[in-house]
DNA sequence: CATTTTAATGCAATTATGTTGCAAATATAA
DNA sequence: TTATATTTGCAACATAATTGCATTAAAATG
């Protein structure tokens, strides 16, 4: 347990959450990454130490809540991120592009880059974005090709 | 069966597979709506007619065909519309947005909607772009709210 | 601090979803 | 019409997700 956990407790209590293991490991472990995770990943890591029918439920938990938020890759899969401060339950600021590695699989919420504009045909009401790049990232389009 | 029936039948001979019923059928269902189709409404439509694995395969050998391309919706459900023309096995053309209405549920394709360029971190190389945006569709935005 | 209340977990069972191998059937080529 | 190659459908299997419920743990209460 890093001193991430006080601020960890806080958020689930703020949350209206009670404050376990299985949930703070949760935290714990998508804290310590630098992309999005993903739900076969975090099974593997919590291993025996949590149910899987507990993790889905705690994650479930925390996408309602707005302290995460889920991005599926190109395969369908759901991958979790922390959310950004602003969001909330009842208002997800997830709008930024997702880029999802064709090298390493990582998933990396680009959080400074918005979505522009887009016109859509008459009648349409857009309300929500959601924008997913493949290709390279920082890190692989050094070393392949 | 349609008077598109022989359409089909070209299309399918053009890629190199067999005229089949099956085949016909998938492109006679995906051809008469307006929107992209779930898999499991496919199975649901298809009913007895034809088997769960059949329907697998068939839409995996279109997709690979460029025939067929797949959108995923948010659920990560797969749902699949036909190409427009410009496609092949090669190369596809399915870089459009795609529309996921709110209150139908429909995925439509809008093809005339092009992705605007973007500005990704250094070192990050966009190969492709995916873009789904949510909302309500020109048929139900007059209906709810 | 002990006790009550409420929420969360873990297990078992169930359902849904996707895959593989292979024999039988069907479409095309010869 | 026969031969060849592909496609289908079945059965079995594998994986992923959901539900109900008894047990356990956390917060609230007196």
């Amino acid at each position: 347990m890093g001193n991430n956990t006080s601020r960890f407790e806080k958020l689930l209590v703020k949350n209206g959450l009670k404050r376990t293991v299985p949930r703070l490991q949760v935290l714990e472990i998508l804290s310590g990454r630098d992309s999005a995770t993903s739900q076969p990943y975090l099974e593997q890591v919590m291993g025996k130490d949590a149910d899987r029918v507990t993790l889905y439920r705690v994650l479930q938990a925390f996408e309602e809540k707005g302290i995460i938020h889920k991005v599926l890759d190109q395969q369908g899969t759901a991958n979790y991120a922390i959310c950004s401060d602003g969001c909330s339950a009842h208002e997800h600021h997830d709008e930024h592009v997702h880029f999802n590695c064709d090298n390493c699989h990582k998933i990396y919420c680009l959080d400074t880059v918005k979505i522009p504009a887009l016109k859509v045909p008459a009648g349409f009401k857009v309300a929500h974005l959601n924008l997913i790049a493949t290709g390279l990232c920082a890190s692989c389009s050094g070393k392949v090709n």
